[in-house]
DNA sequence: AGGGCTTGTCTCCATTTTCAGACATGATAG
DNA sequence: CTATCATGTCTGAAAATGGAGACAAGCCCT
């Protein structure tokens, strides 16, 4: 039970915690048909890192990011771009 | 001659660089009338980090994740909430 | 049954990051 | 002019992080 909040079809995820990171780049990784394995390679990450943030491990600096911007009333979206 | 990219009137931000990051922020406090102390202040971070990220000081944590984000070909964007 | 692939998880440790606090500068106000 | 505020920047120390590598479990396939 890992995705837990994945808008349906292609629409952007809102990003408000650590874990809505995470499922997000486990939903598009999965989309580009690419393992763990296969992304740390072209990205130049560790698989355990990539394990762990698509768990939406609580990184310190990205709670803290999202915390600025929930005080400032932003809000943080990902989405396929069409480069 | 800090602002290099800001979208015009109430756009979205296109989060692509830390630099990026930091001039949406920058731009989201100043347009919440709050200073740097302040939101350190409410967000509980020290200021000189607020600054330092406003800046787009290269943090390796946000580097990788844009990276990845590149990789997916995801974009991500930050803009005004209505909560 | 055995092999291969994917992912979760753990330890060790070098590196990176953040906080704390101080100082300097520039702008603004009185 | 002097005080105040906002911000940039530096040092030092403490804390958090990610890489490396290894092991296990779950799957699928033959």
């Amino acid at each position: 039970m890992t995705t837990s909040n994945p808008p349906h079809g292609d629409r952007p995820f809102r990003i408000y915690t650590p874990a809505s990171l995470g499922a997000a780049i486990r939903h598009y990784r999965r989309q580009a048909g690419l393992s763990q394995a296969e992304l740390a390679e072209s990205t130049g990450l560790h698989r355990s890192y990539l394990s762990e943030l698509e768990q939406g491990r609580e990184t310190e600096q990205v709670k803290r990011i999202i915390r600025i911007l929930k005080e400032l009333g932003v809000r943080m979206t990902l989405e396929k771009a069409d480069w």
